[in-house]
DNA sequence: TTTAATAATGCACACGATTGTATTGAATTA
DNA sequence: TAATTCAATACAATCGTGTGCATTATTAAA
């Protein structure tokens, strides 16, 4: 690689003499300015940036830890922070925790080595596993902002999407339609399914409904959704809703229900959560509660720069809430009239029938 | 931050010492060593990787470079090649060019100017954006290799699909079905679509079938998808299968037929390509080639990584090709009887039948 | 006791870029 | 002509690590 001294070697002054020149400086003679820049460009010559981050101790560079990316909530969370990060004159170093966010520790120690002048930490289903790492680096005054609601972690940047309000919201909208039966499936993986299921019970209860045991139903993996599902229609009272806890277990149980023929959604409303674009790949449309991932990630990227920088406002931990949005599609109808749904998939040879998709258009409240 | 000569002063030795007692250096009195990193320990210390790379002339860091994150694709291939390169040791910088790789020269030129001991550069529609900067690279001896089968770069690494060999594999097992009447709708985007296409119609021709002009449309945009399906649909003599040429696109033929009452398979049989997550999201679930992004991914980042540590065994451009595979799922059925589709469309009430997905194992061929 | 061998540690330089300070040389002024 | 000013450039230190080489201190051998 070419160095300054080489530049300066063919140019025949010292190194200092191209580093200024190469800055534009007007100590630097207009001739010898220009001959200096015209032999850089020609030998092609780029600048050390680590060299440049060692002088400068900053590196320019952001580190971005996320569980994984086959959840396809992250990969929208990337491509928004990665825009951000490159308009404001920053790279991106991205390293996967794990699902289980094992790695998290060696992703943040790995981050510190390399100096990156600040961290974004997108926690998931585990929380804060890296708790004391966390701690050291705020300690040690590296800028640090956590993406999820993190207990005992006042100490802390935090951005959070409101997902109680969303499963508020959702709630209200099928008990406006009339539902009075409605199951949950799915897991709380992390604090935001808890708040999502919290704010649909609430919902519920101040419509004077409760939740039984039996339409509470966990699920981890496709197979036990599949069972979910096959326990819920196979109750004397099957619900006539079920809320998913994401967009992709929605799917899967919109995929399990149509193997077992209940047509959606004239026999079983499904609603999910996050407006992920497989929201609208699946059929029917799939009414969920969403578009808050922008907001969300510019304000993740921006606490973080603003700390950085030190222009924030405001130098105590910061608690950024988003507030989502219902996003209302074909998943959703008024509630059967029969009380059961088993007659139809015991109909002869398995036909079921199925009303087309009549609301394609999307409407957002 | 704290550096060696913090830790030195406190245990009254030179740094040479402690950065030989860190390293666990034979050079270093035992109880000495035992004191200096008990001392770091406790103060927390961490090696600062950028006065090492510098130092060492390696940064252990290699540079991926990716189009955009919302086509899935992609985020499959981060994640093997996150966890590849972690497992190899390797930090990731991850850049996005953007779906028009506008950026390309930008990534390339700060990765260079980062010292990354290797690249890895995803290419897209337009091919090699950066042809220039990528010669410089090769001629300054970066090490770097392409995914995607980019023209006249023969003295680059290359790593690509076999998309023609997926694109026939395709064709036969719809011909095998008995389909005689085949449309293509989507736009080559890329050099595998060129080839999807390419050996798609070699397989036609091969069982004596012809494209015609109407069975080819192109389409950029949902509304365009839209179009055309509605277009092929209004044939007098419609298609009995569509095949799109990757696996979102697919997504939205399905759902336009949905929306227009064709029941899929029965009325319509559609395949895409690349074999996506969202392939067994969708109802049904869809017929499609892929598996091959693993062994490429692996193959990317080996072959990088061989050439970083100059372990590779033949020093001349590579060219690595993956074969895809076929995965038959529900969207494929026997052409239908009839010759059109449009009585349909237009029955009473817009109703139609369905039958449920049978075959919800996947098999593989 | 002296010499040689060996163990343990410090010194100094290199990596490449930036920048404060010193130095040179030319032009200007007294 | 000598002093002064100022433009242009060189020198040297810095950032934090790692390592070859020199320098001690200690022990073993003669």
């Amino acid at each position: 690689m070419i160095t300054l001294e080489d530049i300066a070697r063919q140019a025949g002054v010292s190194h200092s003499t191209v580093s200024r020149a190469l800055a534009d400086s007007p100590l630097v003679h207009p001739d010898t300015k220009k001959r200096i820049q015209d032999l850089a460009r020609e030998a092609g010559y780029q600048v050390n940036q680590v060299a440049r981050n060692l002088r400068f101790q900053s590196t320019r560079t952001i580190g971005l830890v996320i569980p994984e990316v086959s959840n396809p909530y992250y990969p929208k969370l990337i491509q928004q922070v990665a825009d951000l990060a490159r308009e404001a004159g920053y790279s991106l170093q991205l390293h996967l925790s794990g699902a289980d966010q094992a790695a998290e520790n060696t992703c943040l120690a790995s981050l510190r080595e390399q100096r990156v002048d600040g961290i974004l930490l997108v926690t998931a289903e585990r929380g804060l596993v890296a708790r004391e790492q966390v701690n050291a680096l705020v300690a040690s005054g590296v800028p640090i902002v956590l993406m999820g609601w993190v207990e005992d972690a006042e100490h802390i940047d935090m951005v959070m999407g409101d997902d109680a309000k969303g499963g508020y919201a959702l709630a209200q909208h099928l008990i406006g339609l009339g539902h009075r039966s409605i199951a949950i499936l799915g897991k709380p993986s992390h604090r935001g399914g808890y708040d999502r299921l919290f704010g649909f019970k609430t919902a519920l209860e101040e419509a004077g409904l409760a939740l039984s045991e039996e339409m509470q139903l966990v699920a981890n993996s496709d197979a036990e959704v599949k069972s979910g599902v096959i326990q819920l229609v196979g109750l004397t009272a099957p619900p006539t809703a079920i809320f998913a806890y994401q967009d992709s277990l929605a799917a899967l149980v919109i995929g399990h229900l149509t193997d077992m023929c209940v047509p959606i959604p004239q026999a079983m409303t499904v609603v999910g959560f996050d407006n992920l674009d497989l929201a609208t790949y699946i059929c029917p449309h799939l009414t969920t509660v969403g578009g808050h991932i922008e907001p969300l990630a510019a304000q993740f990227v921006n606490l973080l720069i603003a700390r950085i920088r030190k222009t924030h406002p405001n130098t105590s931990p910061q608690r950024v809430v988003i507030t989502p949005q219902l996003v209302v599609r074909g998943s959703c109808a008024l509630p059967r009239r029969e009380s059961s749904i088993t007659k139809k998939t015991s109909s002869p040879g398995g036909y079921y029938q199925q009303l087309p998709t009549r609301n394609t258009q999307e409407t957002s409240r």
